[in-house]
DNA sequence: CTAGGGTTAG
């Protein structure tokens, strides 16, 4: 430590120090080393040593050992290494014998340690770090905050994490900042809230925050998953305006919305023009597009594009031939599935658990469960596991062909030996109960997983809700729709339009129109699903003026019946002709 | 060159 005072210089990390010291101990001429020799044995050298869990802790009994004691920048450096490598916990017990130790700790190691918890999905026991930072005397900071919120996104729970923000911002407790606004956005974006995310974007171009680079990928991504795709691009040119360069990931984005909307000729002129400002495309991109380009059918265009990566020197990955696989798989034609299947081991690329989960979906599709069931069985045979991916797709296609005692031995089997259940398991096998009407198993299922706390979502209850609905049980439907807020989750598009459904199956269609309005007082504006639904309703309680004065309102929204509601009315004129004369709009369009 | 955010597969 004299050599740090001799240097002049006030800090040197203990990395520096401690390579130096190894050194000092193989060759002992070196002891007089210069300043550049020590910089050669920097941090981030030192750190090319760590490679597993066990060098990190044993690096971190070193420390610990060390007189005097590395410093607490040294201990986050290690913490976040360790985080970085995803052993969340091990972080936790590293930052629990610190404690114990009496190691002096910072803001920076709190905050490690709280994301540490959120990424475990135990948001809870990343607020109760919080006691740490009052006892400390360590002010609260927005990375906190906004770590947190990440936090409690990442379970799902929409609701208490916009209120969380809300109330930071109101009671200012914290100032946000771009990134904040951005965890926010992305959390709304990706739990389907597109309308959220793009007022909470422009709420934030009126304040004092400008949107950065980021901001704008977020609602851009946003825009498109949600079909936007001019209002994307008109942010794109926006941005441009402003002088905030899109980057690749920007025009990543963009061709994704594009391709999955079938706009091919625009795919064009982006590629041209993101290569016009020196933006070239990388692998993402053309996997983008092969994707878009196979999920139309037009596998061969996706080949070709995959050749073209060849002339570009973007070598295909395991996801491009994944993806073309899957889009064979999609057109049915199972055979030329098995040839790219062959072709990658060919081409010495291994397919991995998604390759033989996609050939698995593709045979499933076909209903051909022997050679489903085949491949997995195969997949333990090369020493490999299927993954929950891979036993929701048996266990959908079970529950479809309808083998209920299949599917539940099926499940029962994953229970003792294959991955632990999750979310869309669970969906599946809610669906499968309720499409069979076993309400009784649906409901024991749905009560055991609230009594486990089990991780649930929206799109969860938008099952049960809607498998209840289907099965008459309108009361409980609703009384689990009026319990959402309390869980803290946010109703979205789907949880209205399948109450909305519910109501209009019991013939209460005052009630269905009273939830259309509250659905718009939440902000969540009603799409063309929600007017048909309604639209349905009436048809089938033979309310016909009501429905015409409805189908204005539906008119001046600009949207019209669906193939659904259509042939609906058609069978309602054909049962009763003289409802034809009071739908006069109806009329002069059959007369065109 | 210590902590928090953005693009592709159910």
């Amino acid at each position: 430590m004299r050599r740090i005072s001799r240097n002049g210089i006030p800090f040197i990390s203990f990395f520096a120090i401690s390579r130096a010291t190894t050194v000092r101990v193989y060759s002992s001429n070196h002891s007089n080393m210069s300043i550049s020799e020590k910089g050669k044995f920097g941090v981030n050298n030192n750190f090319e040593n760590v490679k597993c869990l066990d060098d990190a802790v044993s690096l971190f009994h070193q420390m610990v050992r060390m007189q005097p004691l590395p410093s607490d920048f040294d201990f986050s450096k290690l913490l976040k290494t360790i985080l970085t490598m995803k052993h969340y916990s091990a972080v936790v017990s590293l930052f629990r014998e610190m404690q114990k130790l009496g190691i002096p700790i910072n803001d920076f190691i709190l905050n490690i340690v709280i994301n540490s918890y959120c990424l475990m999905h135990h948001v809870d026991c990343g607020f109760s770090v919080l006691a740490i930072y009052l006892k400390k005397g360590i002010p609260f900071d927005v990375v906190t905050f906004t770590t947190l919120i990440r936090g409690i996104f990442a379970e799902n729970k929409v609701k208490d994490a916009v209120d969380l923000f809300k109330k930071l911002v109101r009671e200012k407790i914290c100032e946000p900042n771009e990134v904040m606004y951005g965890t926010v956005m992305n959390g709304l974006s990706k739990k389907g809230h597109s309308e959220k995310t793009l007022s909470l974007f422009w709420l934030m171009e009126q304040g004092n925050i400008k949107p950065n680079i980021c901001n704008y990928n977020i609602v851009i991504d946003s825009l498109c998953k949600d079909r936007n795709l001019d209002a994307a691009i008109s942010l794109l040119n926006e941005m441009n305006k402003k002088g905030i360069r899109p980057n690749i990931i920007t025009y990543n984005s963009l061709i994704d919305g594009l391709c999955k909307f079938g706009q091919w000729e625009k795919v064009r002129i982006l590629f041209s023009e993101m290569v016009n400002h020196n933006i070239y495309p990388d692998m993402h991109t053309f996997n983008i597009m092969i994707d878009g380009l196979c999920k139309e059918g037009k596998v061969e265009d996706a080949e070709e594009v995959m050749r073209h990566m060849n002339e570009k020197s973007v070598e295909p990955n395991i996801f491009t031939y994944n993806v073309i696989m899957d889009g064979y798989c999609l057109r049915g034609q199972m055979d030329r599935a098995r040839r790219i299947f062959d072709f990658m081991i060919n081409k010495c690329i291994e397919p991995d658990i998604i390759s033989y989960t996609t050939l698995i979906k593709g045979y499933c599709k076909k209903k051909k469960l022997d050679e489903a069931m085949q491949l997995f069985h195969e997949i333990f045979q090369k020493g490999s596991k299927p993954n929950i991916v891979t036993y929701n797709t048996i266990l959908q296609v079970l529950f479809e062909v309808g083998q209920i005692g299949s599917a539940k031995k099926f499940f029962d089997e994953m229970l003792s030996t294959g991955p632990v259940p999750n979310l869309y398991i669970h969906c599946t096998l809610l669906e499968g109960y309720f499409k069979y009407g076993l309400v009784e198993e649906a409901m024991s299922l749905f009560n055991e997983l609230e009594r486990k706390r089990e991780n649930v979502d929206i799109e969860f209850y938008n099952v049960v809700i809607n498998g209840l609905c289907k099965n008459r049980k309108l009361d409980k439907a609703h009384a689990i729709f009026e319990k959402l807020s309390f869980i803290g989750l946010l109703p979205n598009m789907r949880t209205y339009n399948t109450m909305i459904n519910g109501l209009c199956l019991e013939g209460l269609l005052d009630e269905a129109k009273d939830m259309l309005r509250k659905m718009e007082n939440d902000g969540c504006l009603p799409n063309s699903i929600t007017y048909n639904v309604i639209a349905q309703g009436f048809l089938r309680c033979n309310r016909i003026s009501e429905m015409t004065t409805f189908m204005k309102e539906m008119a001046g929204r600009k949207f019209s019946f669906d193939a659904t509601t259509t042939a609906l009315l058609v069978n309602v004129i054909r049962e009763n002709p003289s409802v034809l004369d009071m739908i006069p709009e109806l009329h002069l369009k059959n007369n065109k």
